[in-house]
RNA sequence: GCACACGUAGCUCAGCAGGAUAGAGCGGCCGCCUCCUAAGCGGCAGGCCGUACGUUCGAAUCGUAUCGUGUGCACCA
């Protein structure tokens, strides 16, 4: 980063060009032989009346007096290619990852900034599937993401919980409920009185009006009905809570669509004095033609509110009370155009904050052939399982490494391994594509822990923790390693992809997409590899190489530590 | 019908504020553990970037059309 600012100063100013112009242009040339900067000269062609190539040889040929950070200039075909000083880079780049720890990549762009991010929101008294792991993952990460530029985060779970099913739920439990059942495995009794509810009303049509008035009746505070209402919305939020603390995510609120019910009537008051309500085909709407929008209902031909309503709701008592700079929605993207009127009907009421709202999209988890997930059917994989299941194979595995090891793992070191590596996998999976993309949920790729996986990056990490711990040093020492010297082929790539971290984040956080840092870490990771395998450390050649290379491990181990934790992936020293 | 995504190697995906021979992982084939953990490393094979026009010195990347897939389009969330 700092380099192509300083290669393009250096270019801007003995080319006589501008250097913002010349920075802009700069490249990453497609191969390692073409150096490391390359400036392209076609744009120049026209206003200097040359032909590229011409352009590009002459430039070369004015660029004699190098300074000290760039090894050598070139010229190929239309670019002039620049080289860096390699040692020096590497110097730098080590020396200061190694100063600056965890703050690394820290930007402090949202320094005073408030942020909200609204994630995971599953419905309550219903499974928490692989399907919701999307929402959760892509939401904790980006919350992550933002707290490291220095943003206030506020993490929201805009639960489910209100709606005629809990009607249902109440009639049914009545009818069938077991109380011992739902005290040992409440989501699993509910869901169980759930779907006989619906079986049955298919011939008692009956049970659906019962539901429907038991539903009024929670509405306007009838006392049994809210005690069971609050008995199944607290036994499930326990539940969720448990595979929130597993997966390492935490909320700053639970406030769901039952805590905005009674914040609906002001929203429908300030639509209507502000003349934006329309009656059309029986229903209250906001007219959205302007916008080539569908309009929004607001108001259901029966009186009552809809979901949109309570996401109206929700946001200007966010605003309320946060204030914030951004609100974020990591809903699913087949509620798109939902968002894009919710956001309108809040701009043509005149606020001006509706325009830092964004939806977040993404995609589907789906069974092979486009099978969807049903929680009805109960063709849908629990989060729970694929956790256990995931955790389960890493064990396998650490457990057949663990007989030829000098210092074999306890069994508590086992376990928390495994627990961190199979999270890893599995955690990996949602973010390693870009969101808006469909995941096909296969056992064999999700427990696939080679190539491009989370334990992947997870060995190379506890390598390099591997080889620090066998150099002796200590990991105050390991700062003050002296980095010179460094420069090899693998040795400067790695530094280089370290260095490009810092953009990963930031083109992560501004396009709300965490795949493009888990890719960059990936790829450092890759970068790591290489150079250990390629490169003796601890067998270096001389004391000063051997040191340097420790420094270069120590800057990895730590700018690893930083990111893998941006991304919520653990690290473990040993795998 | 209208809108929005997506269509890149056998599979899963990068690349898309246009630039030098299109990348990675998996799978396939061939190598590497007397040497820092083989969840690893190296190599080979594999692609008219859906199709057709257009803009440009230059297009996987931008525009238009077209085909295919998915999703959404009023009282469910």
């Amino acid at each position: 980063m700092k380099y192509k600012a300083l290669v393009a100063k250096y270019l801007a100013e003995t080319l006589n060009l501008d250097a913002q112009m010349v920075e802009g242009n700069l490249e990453t040339p497609p191969q390692e032989d073409m150096g490391d900067f390359a400036l392209p000269c076609f744009r120049m062609a026209k206003e200097l009346r040359k032909a590229p190539q011409k352009i590009a040889e002459d430039f070369a040929n004015q660029l004699t007096e190098l300074p000290e950070y760039i090894s050598d200039i070139k010229n190929a075909g239309a670019y002039v290619n620049v080289f860096l000083n390699r040692a020096l880079y590497c110097q730098d780049f080590v020396g200061e990852a190694l100063a600056i720890g965890e703050q690394f990549a820290h930007t402090g762009i949202g320094e005073g900034k408030t942020i909200l991010v609204e994630y995971s929101s599953p419905n309550i008294a219903k499974p928490f599937h692989v399907g919701h792991a999307f929402s959760t993952i892509i939401g904790d990460v980006l919350a992550k993401m933002y707290q490291h530029q220095g943003y206030n985060v506020v993490r929201l779970n805009h639960l489910g919980d209100y709606g005629t099913q809990f009607g249902k739920l109440i009639v049914a439990y009545e009818l069938w409920g077991d109380e011992e059942k739902l005290t040992s495995d409440p989501i699993g009794e509910l869901l169980r009185i759930y779907v006989r509810f619906h079986k049955e009303a298919e011939l008692r049509p009956e049970l659906d009006l019962e539901a429907r008035a038991r539903f009024k009746a929670l509405e306007e505070g009838g006392a049994n009905e809210y005690r069971l209402w609050q008995r199944f919305r607290d036994l499930s939020l326990k539940e969720f809570e448990s595979v929130y603390k597993r997966l390492g995510v935490h909320f700053d609120s639970y406030n769901g669509e039952s805590f905005y019910s009674d914040k609906i009537p002001a929203v429908v008051k300030e639509l209507e004095e502000k003349g934006l309500l329309e009656t059309s085909e029986g229903a209250r709407v906001v007219k959205l033609d302007e916008l080539d929008l569908p309009p929004c209902i607001v108001l259901k031909s029966d009186g009552s509110t809809i979901y949109a309503t309570r996401d109206l709701a929700a946001a200007a008592y966010r605003y309320e009370t946060y204030n914030f700079d951004k609100c974020i929605y990591v809903v699913g993207l087949p509620q798109n155009l939902h968002f894009k009127q919710v956001f309108a009907v809040l701009a043509k009421a005149g606020h001006n904050w509706a325009k830092n709202l964004v939806h977040v999209g993404f995609g589907l988890v789906k069974f092979p052939g486009d099978r969807k997930f049903s929680t009805r059917s109960g063709d849908v994989i629990y989060l729970e399982d694929l956790l256990n299941e995931a955790v389960s194979k890493t064990r396998e595995i650490i457990v057949a490494n663990n007989n030829g090891r000098e210092v074999p793992m306890s069994e508590e070191e086992i376990n928390e391994t495994a627990e961190a590596i199979g999270l890893g996998a599995v955690r990996y999976t949602f973010i390693r594509s870009g969101r808006e993309r469909d995941i096909v949920f296969e056992w064999e790729d999700i427990l696939d822990f080679e190539g491009d996986s989370a334990p992947y990056m997870q060995y190379a990490f506890a390598r390099a923790h591997s080889i620090l711990r066998r150099s002796g040093v200590t990991p105050e020492e390991a700062m003050q390693l002296s980095p010179a010297g460094l420069g090899s082929d693998s040795e400067f790539a790695l530094c280089r992809e370290m260095a490009q971290l810092n953009i990963a984040l930031q083109q992560a956080t501004d396009n709300n997409e965490p795949s493009i840092l888990a890719r960059q870490v990936m790829t450092v990771c890759r970068a790591f590899s290489r150079f250990y395998n390629q490169m003796p450390i601890l067998q270096a050649d001389n004391i000063q190489q051997r040191e340097a290379r420790l420094a270069l491990c120590a800057a990895f181990v730590s700018v690893l530590q930083t990111t893998l934790g941006i991304l919520g992936i653990r690290t473990v020293e040993r795998m």
